[in-house]
DNA sequence: TTGTAAGCGTTATCAG
DNA sequence: CTGATAACGCTTACAA
């Protein structure tokens, strides 16, 4: 810079106003400056940047995993909102634990992000008593704010309601007619938990919930174990009308796995899924879900995450928002 | 860290070392300043020690795509080889195009990053003469270096043969005595192309090539597009009785389509895809296709950067590396 | 083994 | 509108 300001014959200082607001020098000398500065090849260090303003221009962003759909596009839609303000994301991925993820936010902090994004509101004590302690903007993705503020800690939220879309499909099946409808869930991370409540609260008002239906398992989800479940759950419970797959993944799966054993969906069996994946719309009846706005969410946050943090107001605490980005039932053809 | 020093009774560079490194001061010192550090909940600003020690411990990775597997599970491979060792990737998306990856390079640059992974190697002038002029050492992915190097410059690459990739389908579906083989492309990235010619060699080796049966759209690959596209190859075709799809995603979607139209495959019809993406090995029938080591890919590029990284040799330029991973071609039943 | 001094490359601040 | 000066929080280099 001090090259720049040389060539230019104005002082460094003059280099760095020219360069990030050009109005507040003269016309002339940030054409000097602009001319100089290109035929230099000047890059400003954003290291020194930021040390001298105490803006780092990146945000963390914490998600579970990059192997999941659902979080790659909340991804993306941070991506997509934060770069044109010229803001970087830090990724942190957590592995689905609270303990991974106080670690991984503590990792994170120490690059001075202006702001951070969470997925879920399962966090520990100790992520709660940092993030309170924070005078940068968060923002938690995926859920939406309890009716009761965590641990008075008035939070920032941008999702949709995971229980009432659970309660959708529990409720659409059910209007369809089926009886015996069942239940397969994996990755059991709180989200998933509060669609199958949704699901379950859905048939106890329809009287025709059956805890026997309920396959729930720890492992991530994925096709293949859709289609293992789809196998164990109608060993145990034949009379299976319908299913509920707590993801896409998971239904395509099971989708593969009747077409295997030759059992008609929807006629014998009615299979609903959930996120509306890539490809939900094609497979073999097309498969009904719902479709979540992920990508939308990411968007979101960011935007309120820049908002918080153009005015340098300590946080946005003052001013919680609980933003719901709904969800839409897709009935395609599997029920 | 000065607050820090005055509680252990030490000074800052004291501090600042046994954080470090443990072993270059007393036990006695090092237990006080820990002691110290935890109690005022210090956390040493990065930002200050980028500018300081000239080492920002980030890396730049730079992928067309956050919706696109392949690279998202290259993504992964590098955040799984880099995080252990504290290195933060910086992701930037370059869209496909060389000059939105140049103009990406530059923003990143900018952050000022140890090293920098970039996919392919259809960079425009500019950013070989950006990645020539740096001191950080860079890995180019998903594609082997040519025999020319390019533009003088040596350059270090981790991949796998896309041609040879391409070349083994083709000549999978030969021996299979398939005789009207098609092939259907989307995405048409360089990679893309270099599989296509790996085919069209096979095929014209086997001699049962015919222009007349490729199909190549510039659009992004998808299920949906899939469907279509084996839709109206086999309109315009109808005695096409093998096909090769350029991506899974696709050739799930044909297969999809298949079971629509009633077409039996393989009998009818044989299908291969490219890439063993999630599920591939589930769909009905079991999609034969090319495993590719995307992950692996990512891992050892990130080892290579570390490697250069860590050794402060001005990169490795003396001793560029060719790291081929090879492929697998997993035949199903869909062939 | 520990400390002192001098930056690292910017930007905030305030004076001119 | 422009410039001088003092940080920003740490690490390198060297001295003790």
């Amino acid at each position: 810079m001090a090259d720049v300001a040389a060539a230019a014959g104005v002082s460094a200082m003059t280099v760095s106003r020219a360069l990030r607001r050009p109005d507040t020098v003269s016309e002339e000398v940030r054409a000097r400056v602009e001319e100089a500065s290109r035929r230099l090849g000047f890059v400003p260090s954003r290291v020194a940047s930021a040390l001298a303003s105490a803006r780092t221009m990146t945000v963390a962003v914490l998600i579970p995993s990059l192997t999941n759909a659902v979080f790659i596009d909340l991804l993306a839609g941070v991506q997509e909102a934060l770069s044109p303000q010229g803001y970087q994301p830090l990724i942190g991925i957590t592995g689905y634990g609270p303990e991974a993820e106080e670690r991984v936010l503590r990792t994170q902090l120490a690059h001075d992000p202006d702001g951070v994004i969470l997925s879920g509101l399962d966090h520990t004590p100790g992520t709660w008593d940092l993030l309170r302690s924070l005078t940068i903007p968060v923002v938690h993705t995926m859920d939406l704010t309890a009716e009761v503020e965590h641990g008075d800690c008035p939070v920032q939220t941008v999702g949709f309601s995971q229980y009432d879309a659970g309660y959708a499909v529990g409720a659409h099946l059910a209007a369809r007619g089926r009886r015996r409808i069942g239940l397969i869930a994996g990755q059991l991370d709180p989200r998933t938990r509060q669609r199958c409540d949704g699901w379950r609260q859905a048939l106890r008002d329809a009287g025709r919930h059956d805890p026997a239906l309920e396959l729930m398992v720890p492992d991530a989800t994925s096709v293949a174990l859709g289609a293992e479940l789809l196998e164990r759950a109608l060993a145990t419970h034949p009379d299976t009308d319908a299913l509920f797959l707590c993801n896409d993944d998971l239904a395509q799966g099971a989708l593969f796995q009747c077409a295997r054993l030759g059992i008609p969906v929807p006629e014998r069996l009615a299979v609903a899924g959930f996120n509306d994946l890539a490809g939900a719309a094609w497979t073999v009846p097309p498969l009904t879900t719902v479709a979540t706005p992920r990508r939308a969410i990411g968007v979101e946050a960011a935007r309120l995450l820049i908002a918080g943090m153009a005015d340098r107001t300590p946080k946005d605490r003052e001013n919680p928002r609980r933003v719901d980005l709904g969800f839409r039932l897709m009935v395609r053809e599997t029920t």
